[in-house]
DNA sequence: GCTTGACCTCAAGCTGACTTGAAGTGGCAA
DNA sequence: TTGCCACTTCAAGTCAGCTTGAGGTCAAGC
């Protein structure tokens, strides 16, 4: 078995090595041993770090992905609670394909205010029930 | 014309007060005028607030929104600039649609090491060219 | 054996986005 | 005209998520 040194990690993965570090803090991800005091990561942690990235630009924190998926690999959460997180991220994806068209529709539209264009309401309002 | 003090605003779009008076500190939004000190925002405020939200959902920072959308209401930003911002929502869309499927196959999955499974290697690769 | 350089620890610092607290203001109803 | 209370300012505090710096370690190559 072939381990990774923590800039190993950090060139492959683009995760500087202070976050890693934090990262192995937080519980987040783990090394299996040490080469004197140097931590070694398994091949594996490039995939966990691929899904952080992921989760990240989610906007989920580093404590719930530690809960969704721990140190030691995969889901400490029952399956219903990660089909729930799914579900969170497709209400993002809605909330963010609005957004993709409302910057469309802001590049393209001449009119001077869109705040008052009722295109571009609509598509505010497509967001969230919150708007009015 | 009918103004809004800064508690209705916050009532109706769910955004604190000490927010919205951060955001017009650094800009994002403005108020019209004061009655006696109070400030007094526009209706339209609400929408410039419900195109916050997404926008921070979609990850950008305040900053980034002022210059997208000012102060005044619109965009202080080329078009071209917008375009590329819509294509950059887009590739998070992309993200995060590989990122619901990820989870609801860790969800589905029986396998014990998800990380060795082919399929959630693959919904990783779809993610991004990084993932190794 | 000595140097080098990539790692180590730990504490402190930083940025972004607010929140909190203390002390003050002023419109409005009683 | 008094008092309430929602507002005001400004400075300081908080939290997440790192980053930086000082001082130390150690495996490997010369």
């Amino acid at each position: 078995m072939k381990f990774l040194d923590i800039g190993e990690v950090a060139e492959r993965s683009g995760v500087k090595p202070s976050a890693l570090r934090h990262y192995e803090a937080v519980g987040l991800i783990a090394s299996v041993s040490r080469h004197g005091l140097r931590r070694q990561f398994p091949p594996e942690v490039l995939l966990q770090l691929a899904l952080i990235g992921l989760c990240k630009s989610a906007g989920f924190s580093l404590r719930e992905m530690t809960a969704m998926f721990g140190r030691n690999g995969m889901p400490d959460l029952p399956r219903e609670t990660l089909r729930a997180k799914a579900a969170e991220v497709g209400r993002r994806i809605d909330e963010l394909t609005a957004l993709r068209e409302t910057l469309r529709h802001i590049a393209d539209c001449p009119a001077p205010s869109h705040l008052e264009c009722p295109s571009f309401r609509k598509l505010l309002a497509q967001a969230g029930p919150a708007v009015a």
